[in-house]
DNA sequence: GTACAATATGCGCATAATCGCATATTGTCA
DNA sequence: TGACAATATGCGATTATGCGCATATTGTAC
């Protein structure tokens, strides 16, 4: 893999590297939802949330499409909902491992 | 899934979102290697390189033991692998989804 | 047209990430 | 002990992110 492979799986990442997008994504597998659904899911303003989903929308990572006043957002990769159960995972091992290394040391 | 749980996935992702730090995590799936060879992956001034592991490191992304003068890092977690493989898909459909919307738009 | 609902964008500020350089630490060998 | 190799850390500068507020856009209904 060559430094410009690498940049735009980082940019994949990156885009789904933080918290509320994380839990946008996570929303989403259930299916199509509008913004003002999506906005209950934490207590953020709203032109926040609109950012975000537009870079998850720059990233591939969702498509958007109009109905009426509303605007759908749609997850395109649920693929990358198996690569956060990995990511989950290794959260809990490493907080095991961490654990271990206090009671030992 | 709640904020913390996300919060904590997010971490992990935040880990990874880095082009180094993707190229560092894809070189280990061959196996431990030490930072005098990571060196070779890209170029990077060598404590930057040391920062990105320590990086990786806390993410529980990746371990470290000492073997004489050198430090091996080694792979936690090969399934982050899937989640990078996922991250390319997904780059790759981004690329066509543009081609076609400037094909047809 | 007006009024309103849903969503997006411009802007400024605060915080975090990254980088390069210098320096410190740790281990080996003579 | 001193000299050197491998790795890590402190610091300052630059850049990117995220946030909240105000405002703009788009669509509906009257």
């Amino acid at each position: 893999m060559n430094y410009a492979q690498a940049r735009s799986r980082a940019e994949i990442l990156k885009a789904l590297a933080h918290p509320l997008r994380v839990l946008l994504v996570e929303a989403l597998t259930g299916g199509d939802q509008c913004v003002c659904e999506l906005n209950k899911l934490a207590d953020i303003d709203q032109s926040g949330l609109s950012r975000h989903l537009a870079l998850l929308k720059r990233a591939g990572v969702v498509s958007d499409r109009r109905e009426g006043m509303k605007v759908f957002y749609h997850l395109e990769t649920p693929c990358i909902m198996r690569a956060l159960e990995c990511a989950f995972e290794v959260a809990k091992a490493g907080v095991k491992r961490n654990r271990k290394l206090l009671a030992t040391g």
